[in-house]
DNA sequence: ACTATATATTCTTATATAGGAATATATAAG
DNA sequence: CTTATATATTCCTATATAAGAATATATAGT
């Protein structure tokens, strides 16, 4: 972003579209550069300057194998998201499970008044 | 994005981190334009702006009341991301609940094999 | 009507960065 | 050693956009 320090976090990292194409389709099996190019059928430069800035936030890893680079997604990186996301959740009644929302109150202690 | 349509989208929105923090303090309460740069020590302008970008994704919404505008979060807006991150929990085991992971397991029939 | 206040907008500028073309690097294959 | 393949990087350019300054707009109070 202009006239900001800004580099990369796993916020702006997934702000931008393709990244999260790119890792939508890591998530299901590691893949090389070129076997992005086809699937996505764009330049290789651009998958590997995207690559390049996952990899940069921890957002995916790679291994080594000859001339390739196996790429993979580090799924745990997308927590402090989850965890973003998450505090905001029972603002809608967000959250996935009404069960799990319980629970959190409980643990919250915010729940003493209900028997 | 240099070179892309991209204009705003839910997920750009909150890639910028200052935008993150005005969410953080609309979610307590709604909040004016002026209270938000008393409390948060940035120029007017600047405000103004990151909520008219928070606004065109309706991340917040505005109560007109004399000179005033309140803004208040809409958290609901919040959910395509919390759904996007939710495909990748299983994969780290980050759902925030285990009972909560089994009763979804449960949902997409993928427990046939346990007891 | 005039002034003050609250907020938005416009204009400008600096910078970040996505994308393409060309090139570099690394490794494999012959 | 030469060539082919896989990928990264460099160089360039167009564009998006954050931030500041100045200004506009709207409303309230006098």
């Amino acid at each position: 972003m202009p006239r900001t320090k800004a580099s990369y976090d796993v916020f702006s990292a997934i702000g931008e579209p393709k990244r999260r194409i790119i890792i939508e389709q890591l998530i299901q099996k590691e893949m090389t550069v070129n076997e992005l190019v086809a699937e996505l059928s764009w330049s290789q430069p651009a998958v590997s300057k995207h690559l390049a800035v996952l990899r940069q936030v921890d957002l995916v890893s790679e291994r080594r194998a000859g001339r390739f680079r196996f790429y993979r997604v580090q799924p745990r990186e997308l927590k402090p998201i989850q965890e973003w996301i998450h505090q905001f959740e029972k603002y809608w009644g967000g959250s996935l499970d009404q069960l799990d929302t319980y629970l959190q109150e409980l643990r919250l202690g915010m729940n003493n008044d209900k028997h």
